[in-house]
DNA sequence: TTGTATGCGTTATCAG
DNA sequence: CTGATAACGCATACAA
């Protein structure tokens, strides 16, 4: 069997005996077309299956309904709800949501970016890496609205929708400070993730006003369960350990978990850990995860919101959005059993 | 700041001195063009920051260089591994992956479809339930090449990639039988979801074999925790309750331990339980779940070699790929406490 | 080596 | 109410 070539609006036009042009105003309703006619391509139309290219009809100017959005990676539970979150907003303003991934790769990112502002969306969500600088001065003057979600780089006209890190991070350190903690180990978030760069810099404020920083307490992560086992062992290794490990995110604190049951610890009898996102396993797994829940719904709906409004004709420029995020404490921390004098 | 026109061809053919098609020539690395000519193309390019608008290109017949991939959700670990692996393997060979979602609607996910094959991509990835049936000879005669992912659906003549689902399930069940279970309950998954079929086919045809089949053991489910607990709660209230459950997810899974720790009855001592895909998270949270591993990263590699392939002009028809899938045993399953005469 | 003409499928505009 | 025309931006065939 050959395949057959695409059905076109031509064709419909010529089974309906009509024109073209006609039959484009039936399906889009636009002109002002018989009864008879309408039902003749109507009919024409259905019997050859007919769907208009997309391509065509974005090189004409025209609106494809589909939104682009642009994450690093799916796997985090993290990125795959906000996903998940913004494709239903956008499907109940009836747009489509078309996802690519970076691979935290700022060249592949912008390439892909590139490419989707060659006219593949009516409008893109970035989830864009804090080193973007200068290229987001490319992205201003794009014809294609924009709206960054958890931004934390330099200034942009950019409409910015996001997520706080920083005080909720603040929120979480003064609750293990409070239970009596001293020796707070932290494990960092991606490299490019401007979140992960405002967690840092929380712990890094709240430690040293409180007179405990101390620089072996760090560890590089990535958001990972694997760099929250590795950061963890090299922490619980050390000849003064902490008592307590806060992990950038959920997932690198199960991973926390893991080191901490390598070493027969107890947690959080002998190891508080806490983590960030408040993903849907932390209540789940024993004895539970204090964490910090992350707005991820109303991130979502609200850059989802923002960027129809700019498609439909109203943009928006110098907005920053920023939603609350809030301390959930769970079972994983408690007073160390030692705590120093 | 207004915004400005897109840069076209045309524009960098303006800055360059020569004309739009020796741009387009450089640009694509086809025709002869002298060196001077092609550096002040360049120049000129990288000057105005020129991105080839994809809907042009692909109207005009040309590749995007874009993969399109359909899942129901993203929220399911199964689907966003799958598609990570996916976006992996057409990366490593020069190719985007757009990713759509469905909402495992039937309707909307047939809209999005056509509006893929409109000519956005240059070819799809798609998992697609198995009620498809006539819309599959649709996409049969799509000039655009298609490769299906986990189809369990009627005869076709698209080429197919799917992970095994029967064995598996049999040989878990088997485990359970083995053990000495007697009572097996069985939590479904999504309704048009052929791994879910299969895996209740297995079920079935394991229990009356056995001769243990019981209706009233049978729980419709649809991949979420959510259903997971609310079946268990079912599946536990029964006068005559399980001592083991079988979940058609590992997410389900995650939910009928929540119901065990609501009963206060310990896993595996008072309940076995057993899930399936060998999420990451499996093997995490205590005492570990029981579950058949499928080989998704087989799936998604061989899938986009396959398409990649068609897209090359070596179109395959009538192949199918099927990967084994592996029974895992953790903690969650044990011999029940009081096994039934 | 470079440029001219042409068409991909759609829709806005304007004429009939 | 309907249709002819043009244009979107690019790349191919062919001509110079």
């Amino acid at each position: 069997m050959r395949r057959r070539a695409r059905t076109t609006l031509v064709d419909v036009a010529r089974l309906a005996g009509v024109s073209a042009v006609t039959v484009s105003k039936v399906l889009n309703g636009k002109g002002h077309i018989s009864q008879e006619t309408q039902e003749k391509v109507q009919r024409a139309a259905a019997l050859l299956g007919y769907v208009a290219n997309t391509a065509a009809r974005r090189l004409r100017g025209g609106a494809t309904r589909i939104l682009g959005m642009v994450v690093p990676e799916l796997v985090s539970p993290y990125f795959a709800e906000l996903a998940r979150a913004a494709a239903d907003a956008a499907g109940r303003c009836g747009y489509d949501l078309g996802l690519f991934t970076t691979s935290r790769d700022p060249q592949r990112e912008r390439e892909r970016i590139q490419s989707l502002l060659g006219g593949m969306a009516d409008g893109l969500l970035l989830v864009v890496p804090v080193g973007a600088g200068e290229f987001l001065s490319t992205l201003e003057q794009s014809q294609v609205p924009i709206v960054l979600i958890n931004y934390f780089g330099g200034a942009t006209h950019l409409p910015v929708v996001r997520g706080e890190n920083y005080e909720g991070t603040v929120a979480l350190l003064h609750h293990l400070l409070a239970l009596g903690h001293r020796r707070i180990g932290f494990i960092g978030g991606a490299e490019h993730s401007g979140q992960a760069k405002e967690r840092y810099r929380a712990y890094r404020e709240v430690m040293r006003a409180a007179g405990l920083w101390d620089e072996t307490l760090v560890q590089p992560g990535d958001f990972t369960r694997r760099k929250g086992l590795e950061g963890a062992r090299a922490l619980l290794g050390l000849p003064s350990p902490p008592t307590a490990i806060f992990a950038g995110s959920d997932l690198m604190a199960f991973g926390v978990m893991e080191a901490a049951q390598e070493r027969g610890l107890q947690v959080p009898a002998d190891l508080s850990i806490a983590g960030f996102d408040d993903s849907p396993l932390a209540g789940l797994i024993p004895p539970g995860l204090t964490t910090v829940a992350h707005p991820i719904a109303d991130i979502a709906e609200a850059s989802v919101r923002l960027l129809l409004e700019a498609i439909e004709g109203n943009p928006v420029r110098d907005q920053l959005l920023e939603f609350p995020s809030r301390l959930v404490v769970r079972g994983s921390t408690a007073p160390p059993k030692t705590p120093l004098p």
